[in-house]
DNA sequence: GTGAAAGCGCTAACAC
DNA sequence: GTGTTAGCGCTTTCAC
């Protein structure tokens, strides 16, 4: 049964301003009636609505955050994400869109727009017209560089510079067969970025890329790598190094590789990107491109809040959190 | 710039009660009307102020989902929670409660408890007494078994007969000498039910549980099973298999024991708990207990519906899903 | 079919 | 120091 301040205003015998006095710590007001008025709120077990805290002075004090999915890199993502709205006293709703486009316009603008006071979205299928309908109604931060130039502000690391770090990790070993394992059909968003990255790595060196050292996925998980590299090792037996889009296709690869009588290092280096926990203890340990990620987190809040609490209009900005290179024993042996 | 009912009432020039009709696809309204009033609904961008409606009429469509942290467990499980909730229209708010007293408490029934429409929550640190104060103010389902016995719904596999069944498919292989990983100086919850299966098994067969076989961890991470497994082979050279309390745990006990030498299953065979789709690539693969994890999440969701829907008191009620072992390579070969 | 108005619980401006 | 009151946006009788 909810109790009201007007329940526990008739029983401390006081008006319901000095209730909510005492709820808000304000300091003028008598010690006795406080005393009484805080009794009187611990018996009954009074709890504030939010409904009409929020409906009152228009916020929420809670942040969406909108994901794909939970694999490991969101996770810890969401994680750090947490942590960095709690620093700032704010409440962090998770929302899983499962990728889908509708999900993501419902979620970061449109029915949750009147719940939280601001969204930070990882877009795998928003489009670029989908966020211009929203930015205007709605404090958002977008996560990944999908939808770069789309005018709101934006969180992700170089993907380019990242990737061509991790495959001329590869080059320096004296590996000349790299392949790349997470391309796509039509290359998009990220997956045409770090594409690009492996590309310029690659041509840096004076090596063509060559269409038959791409291995391509439909997802980006550990079954998607696991089935690429099998169909890779196929075409192209003498391949010596596999740069992989995400530490999942990565692990998927490594058990493929395994499966194929390819050791690694010594046959197959292999590259992941994220460096999520797992890489740690992947046998053998990953080594992956890692993002800044408690930083991407930290940007991430930090950028809504301002959004969040501006006066006048904030012009876009883009954060590019650090990375760097973990290098473990998929490439540099034991 | 939020739009309200009375803003699109006004635009349309009609009342603020029929664009409420149109809204809600209330039949008796003229058909000129209507499209008039969704003119002016589609032209301002008119959306719903949720704070607003639940103040109306109690309630939100949200329930919250309080995990420890975000795991592969709890995330695969999280993911499920959500798609079950959606499937009744319900929205999941996922909480990382960090497994603190303090937090749990607040999110099950506190600070939320006006915000969503009931809680799942999966305690790590909250006590029995804690929750005795929740349940009555605010529909409850508790994840896991810690808590057993303390009047509230509760959804979890019988976790003494699982353990059980993955010890003893350790002592049908033939080993004798098998290590329980993920115990405690104080056991308790999950820890002394999966500890007690342990136990059950090996005295089924007449095995003497050894405390020189009983490796303990702080938490159920990775680098957990890493380091008690170099202790545990340091004191008892001889294990010839062991049950990890969590597949975290033996993924950290994995690489231990490659790094010590140890072939797996050959020399220690090794047995998780969870199956998370890790398990499926690591190497070897891990054999690991499977909890039907969509049915926990069905359940969890199914009994918090019921109890958010009833009239009147439900008595609290224990669902334990099925549960089965996923042999794989890391005890029975390839 | 549509409109007027009360009230959900709270905050804040303004009285006293 | 404390009380009164308007109104946030919505739903829902109850009139018309």
């Amino acid at each position: 049964m909810p109790v009201s301040l007007k329940d526990v205003a008739s029983v401390a015998g006081v008006s319901i301003k000095t209730v909510s006095n005492v709820v808000h710590d304000y300091p003028f007001v008598r010690p006795t009636t406080r005393a009484r008025v805080q009794k009187a709120l611990d018996d009954l077990g009074y709890r504030p609505n939010f409904s009409a805290r929020r409906l009152r002075n228009g916020r929420s004090g809670m942040i969406a955050l909108s994901l794909p999915e939970f694999t490991p890199y969101f996770s810890e993502l969401a994680d750090l994400v947490v942590v960095a709205a709690e620093e700032r006293g704010l409440t962090v709703l998770i929302d899983r869109s499962g990728g889908e486009r509708s999900h993501e316009r419902r979620v970061a603008g449109g029915i949750r727009s009147n719940l939280v006071d601001g969204t930070i979205a990882s877009p795998l299928a928003m489009t670029a017209e989908d966020v211009e309908i929203l930015r205007d109604s709605h404090p958002i931060v977008l996560l990944g560089e999908r939808l770069s130039h789309v005018g709101v502000d934006h969180v992700a690391i170089d993907s380019v510079a990242a990737a061509r770090a991790a495959t001329e990790h590869l080059l320096d070993l004296g590996r000349n067969r790299v392949a790349a394992l997470g391309t796509a059909r039509r290359p998009a968003g990220t997956v045409a970025l770090r594409q690009r990255g492996y590309e310029h790595a690659l041509r840096a060196r004076r090596i063509r890329p060559d269409r038959s050292l791409y291995a391509d996925v439909d997802l980006f998980h550990r079954p998607d790598g696991y089935a690429a590299v099998h169909r890779l090792l196929a075409a192209r037996p003498d391949v010596d190094a596999l740069f992989c889009f995400n530490d999942l296709l990565a692990f998927g690869a490594l058990r493929a590789l395994r499966e194929c009588g390819r050791r690694v290092p010594d046959d197959v280096a292999v590259v992941g990107f994220d460096d999520v926990e797992e890489c740690a203890y992947s046998i053998p340990p990953l080594t992956s491109l890692a993002p800044d990620k408690a930083a991407v987190a930290e940007a991430a809040v930090g950028l809504l809040v301002q959004r969040m609490s501006a006066e006048l209009p904030i012009e876009p900005r883009e954060v590019f959190p650090p990375y760097r290179l973990m290098p473990r024993e998929s490439t540099i042996g034991s």
